[in-house]
DNA sequence: CTGAAAGCGCTTACAG
DNA sequence: CTGAAAGCGCTTACAG
């Protein structure tokens, strides 16, 4: 099939003027005579003339595209993050490319690849849980192309980042268990690699510190970002000879496994074993019972780190200071937690 | 900021040749000598040398990337159909832009506009729900970009069309109903102008039809495809002065709309009532009790109309028949029709 | 106010 | 085997 576009040197041979002079009144020249204009853009619209942006990109070595790097786009967390890039690239005039690195290291550097050699403008990215070495975003930025990191960010690159207050989220998440009467409150985190998990973790001990409780270390199980593994790390806990009256899980799908193990084993929440999760609220709120969760500003996460990306896209030079901006989560109680 | 590339023309000048020995050295030609050859390689590698794929588009007119539109990314039906998308684009050598319509025909329109001014080579595609016109997918057809339809299809385009046996797999899903001793069965279909909602509708009246249960037309309802919308349908439903024994709710998103309102309102799935949806089954099984679910093969379905597509971007003329391939949907009982 | 020319990075007939 | 030239669709100094 062939694609027939009209261009530029149509308009101008259907109007015996110059190429120039067409493509100076299609923006609007001051130096063009109105009367000029008035005719070129009649024509223009007349044949349904569009720009071929590819020419432009080529004079401009600008594509106005950005990308975005999720670990996985079925996950309302990174969907809704995603929409708050779209929101603020579609109203700044760039389009948005998404890839998934399903967290795996490859896909990860595979896109970036593509983000190089597409001269794309600029990456948003949420790390995979895998990468651990993160040249290949090094790489981008030392080719000009900005990359700013959001969620899942990393101490080994000097950047924008846009994360929410883990650390606080844990912590009023175990404290609000602790009020509610739990002492034996366990923790299945994430992959041990990313800086999200380190965050929490650490909100998790903090609180057990201020009240006392002492921390113990079989009580924390790192896990895959699965529903599988939130529920073999659930067996693991209810098979210890002192039993956990709470668990904290790190992360939506993590909890989901909690959730399904309790019931499957017999549990009562929050009789036998409360819960709280970072999570999705349209999700949680459909498990029976429905789970307290520490929720995350995703759309708004996406909105802000676009726009220090785009920023930094429009700005000739590298700015004095790269930003770190936390945003806060909210504790929402639900029944499993409510003793 | 600023990009800088290697191109062409600084090889050339290194090794004091031109461009075009260059240029052919790299793809190969047979009419470059051995010699010149590896040199050129040797130094392309060296300096980290990609050609400017903008450049190329220019020139082909072609740009190596297909767009995909759905309704919602975090539907996992969708989600999942575009990793399918992505497996056959990447494999073949494309890449793939993701657009969002959220059921919004102006969101669909913006998205086609963007596709014909970026040149994207093709387009795969569910329709909205608000869709009734079409106007636009046609216009990118006329222009020379082909569009193939995916799950949500229209009879006013001519084009190749992947769709799921949605007339099957709800004859099937109420048929099931009919087995298990339901008699009064309802129906909570989506909006009427989308496709698979007539096809399900058909399904479910044949299958009625065979047993010689009467169809009523109060027990069906159209619902947006939301769980509000299954929810607020199922009141209706069970407020009816005769209640039905089982619904058959034609989305994932209905359906748990529809569970979540059995519930709240004190039914017993499935004594009181039995259940059946349109479903993805990670979802359905972790409602309680799990929903017995039409599974939708949508990985394969990406797969297949972007086949499609990519083979109708690739050949020179239109194909003498366009092709509608109808996949088979399956049947997974769960508790909830379990009586 | 308008046009001819150069150039963005590449490919490819046409010469030699 | 290699090079000079034209061209993809556009923009923009430079002339006039």
């Amino acid at each position: 099939m062939k694609k027939v576009s009209i261009t530029i040197k149509e308009i101008a041979r259907q109007l015996d003027i110059s190429k120039s002079t067409v493509s100076r009144a299609l923006r609007d020249s001051s130096e063009i005579s109105e009367e000029t204009k008035k005719k070129v853009i009649a024509l223009a619209e007349e044949l349904n003339y569009y720009p071929n942006p590819i020419a432009i990109s080529l004079l401009k070595n600008r594509t106005q595209t950005i990308g975005v790097i999720v670990p996985d786009i079925a996950n309302r967390f990174y969907s809704s993050a995603i929409g708050g890039v779209e929101d603020i690239a579609y109203s700044r005039g760039y389009h948005t490319m998404i890839y998934q690195s399903h967290e795996l290291l490859e896909r990860e550097r595979s896109a970036s690849r593509h983000i190089a050699s597409r001269r794309v403008d600029g990456l948003v990215v949420a790390i995979s849980s895998q990468s651990e070495n993160i040249e290949h975003f090094v790489s981008l930025q030392e080719q000009g192309i900005p990359v700013v990191f959001f969620d899942r960010v990393s101490d080994a690159m000097q950047t924008h980042k846009v994360r929410v207050d883990d650390y606080k989220g844990a912590f009023d998440a175990t404290e609000h268990l602790i009020k509610r009467g739990c002492r034996r409150i366990a923790h299945i985190a994430g992959p041990k690699p990313v800086s999200i998990t380190r965050f929490r973790l650490e909100g998790y001990k903090d609180a057990l510190r201020k009240y006392d409780i002492k921390f113990q270390e079989e009580w924390v199980l790192h896990s895959e970002i699965t529903q599988a593994g939130g529920t073999e790390r659930t067996y693991q806990l209810m098979a210890l000879r002192e039993r956990p009256d709470a668990i904290f899980g790190a992360s939506d799908r993590i909890t989901m496994g909690i959730h399904s193990a309790l019931r499957q084993l017999g549990y009562r929440m929050p009789d036998d074993v409360a819960v709280v999760g970072f999570c999705d609220l349209a999700m949680s709120s459909l498990l029976d019972p429905p789970v307290s969760s520490i929720t995350q500003p995703s759309f708004e996460m996406g909105q802000q780190a676009t726009s220090l990306l785009l920023d930094l896209i429009e700005s000739k030079n590298t700015p004095a200071e790269y930003e770190t901006r936390v945003l806060p989560s909210n504790l929402v109680i639900n029944k499993s937690s409510m003793k």
